[in-house]
DNA sequence: TTGTATGCGTTATCAA
DNA sequence: TTGATAACGCATACAA
């Protein structure tokens, strides 16, 4: 009947090893700069005893953790999980460990997180997207804890980001939409409000229609939540326009395939009646019926890269500097050329082509 | 010019309220116990030096986090997501916070997972499913750390579990498909080595068989690793036993979406040609096309309750009560009858309904 | 190579 | 109602 083992310590190996905690916490973090004879002897208590480091004491007394904090928008769809598992592999690489939150796309619970995250002594940040409450920053500033942007790239933000160029990406989708003749066009966009990358993902629409001589006014344009049913509903009311748009860009996938099963469910059928494009090339995008056309994001890179430069600048103190990686346009059956127009008369509202 | 501010401390608060530390901490834990006079001078220095109490200090002096840990086997699929979305919005309102860690299947990065969260002070954990090394389970004993499993409801193991039973939920899809008029079936299942959940579910399809008078050695089944692709290939492997199964039963929804996908690319039609059906009814099930037919658990409700009595446990002492929760099958168009059949002779070897 | 001693930022006990 | 002060478990500068 041994009492209970109150989880050991530092000092109860050093006890079982006869040694000092001094020899004990070198042993752990140095192995090298202790004797074989000893290493052994203190490795062995530690086993025996199944001891554990006390992360907080840890932590207070070397002050860093070795963690870096994720804050994602939201773990509900996958769209963020591939970037964080490559980051948090590439960071595992590096001796560091993930910590993740997310904030439901609330500033209010991102600026908490992020508090939370410094307070457990996060000594890095992931975050998505530049713009937030400069208060935020300033906090990061003060508490000198470096921080990375993925999912936009932005010098002009001032902060170091690993991310792609959202605006020129949409515009690329967009233009290949239109391209095929599409003029008749729908947009279905996650909320703009504090997201700089669905703003900048609608300037990019806006840009590809008017570039291409038609008018971005005319865009039928519904601003929702996030979600697969969001993205159902919205697709719904677009259709109601008339002219009927025969193209509707998504901001992303996931929204894409909330439209598309609403398309099912109106008898629509994607693409001879309507083209349907997404955005991020989610698994979900191979997945649907028809395959969707969408815009493929590297996030496995971005995650890695994401976590290289962290785990760099933290272990080399080299400087956090930007990098823009590229998307490119995944072209599948959800997009194809308007079937013969039925109402050529509306459908030359803005005569595109006549200007173009 | 000010220096820099390092990080206020509760000394720098206590200092800028003339008061001393004890007086901020009891300010900050139990406003009640101090003056009013005091307590806005101490929250007024809290604000305006921005001060965030260090958690790891706060670990280490109150023995206690109200932080807990929640550990999947992953994050890529959004599985997890939304009971654990439900799992943290009910810590919330317990004042807890949530921990998530991911192991991706793997038994020793769990094990590792387990210990981190512990050592970080997780002061009780949520698990998925009962089945893991004996070890592990003395380990939180000795730790004395709570926990609760979940997606999985069984007595037997002498764990407190808040989930449903995953064989008899197979054993009523599987039954409505051969009900239907299958008797050519196949299973695609993700590992079920190490994987309560699979397994039972396996047990369930083969006792489905077996009631209804088939062979349960007759089944054609995969077995595979969790993934979209995953579940496609083991498709494409499974069209190829003759006689082809009339109705593929898949172990869940991803490997479902998956099948589905191969189905397609293999102008195999779902369901005229073959039914499929899946497990968890994500939303997923919802946009795949033909809707997929699938078993519904009660993800939120599984998240809440766990949240509930894991808080309610540290809180107020109660003990943690295993709780049983119901799942439904839900059909969709992914299944029908099988159309006319026409290798008749094939068809009956094992004669299941002469027997049944 | 090893040990001693101090401090990290809180909480909580005990006096005042 | 408030203030000293002793833990809490570990890392590390310094001494041996």
């Amino acid at each position: 009947m041994t009492p209970k083992p109150p989880t050991p310590t530092l000092h109860d190996v050093a006890e079982a090893a006869s040694v000092s905690t001094a020899t004990v916490s070198r042993c752990l973090n140095f192995p090298e700069k202790v004797s074989e004879r000893t290493r052994t002897k203190v490795l062995e208590a530690v086993k025996k005893l199944g001891y554990m480091p006390n992360f907080g004491a840890q932590a207070m007394a070397a002050r860093r953790t070795n963690t870096i904090g994720a804050i994602i928008p939201t773990m509900e769809n996958a769209i963020f999980a591939r970037g964080l598992q490559a980051f948090q592999d590439e960071l595992r690489l590096h001796g560091f460990t993930m910590l993740v939150a997310s904030t439901n796309y609330c500033p209010e619970v991102e600026q908490e997180q992020i508090r939370s995250l410094v307070a457990r002594g996060a000594d890095a940040l992931l975050l998505i997207g530049h713009e937030r409450d400069p208060e935020i920053y300033d906090f990061l500033e003060t508490q000198s804890v470096p921080y990375i942007v993925t999912w936009n790239y932005d010098t002009a933000s001032g902060h170091p980001s690993v991310g792609f160029d959202n605006q020129s990406a949409m515009q690329s989708i967009a233009q290949q939409v239109i391209e095929l003749g599409h003029s008749r066009l729908g947009f279905i966009t996650a909320s703009t409000v504090g997201n700089d990358r669905t703003a900048a993902r609608l300037v990019g629409m806006r840009a590809a229609m008017t570039e291409a001589g038609l008018n971005p006014d005319k865009l039928a344009c519904v601003e929702t939540t996030y979600g697969i049913e969001q993205g159902a509903v919205a697709f719904q009311q677009i259709m109601q326009a008339t002219p009927r748009p025969t193209a509707v860009i998504c901001g992303n996938d996931v929204l894409a395939v909330g439209a598309m099963r609403a398309a099912r469910e109106l008898g629509i059928s994607v693409p001879e009646d309507v083209s349907i494009t997404g955005f991020d090339d989610m698994e979900l995008a191979k997945v649907a019926y028809p395959p969707l056309s969408t815009v493929h994001v590297p996030h496995g890179e971005m995650g890695r890269r994401a976590a290289l430069a962290l785990a760099s600048h933290l272990k080399n103190g080299e400087p956090l500097e930007s990098v823009k990686l590229e998307t490119r346009v995944v072209l599948r059956g959800s997009l194809t050329a308007p079937q013969t127009a039925d109402q050529t008369s509306q459908d030359l509202s803005g005569t595109p082509f006549a200007i173009g």
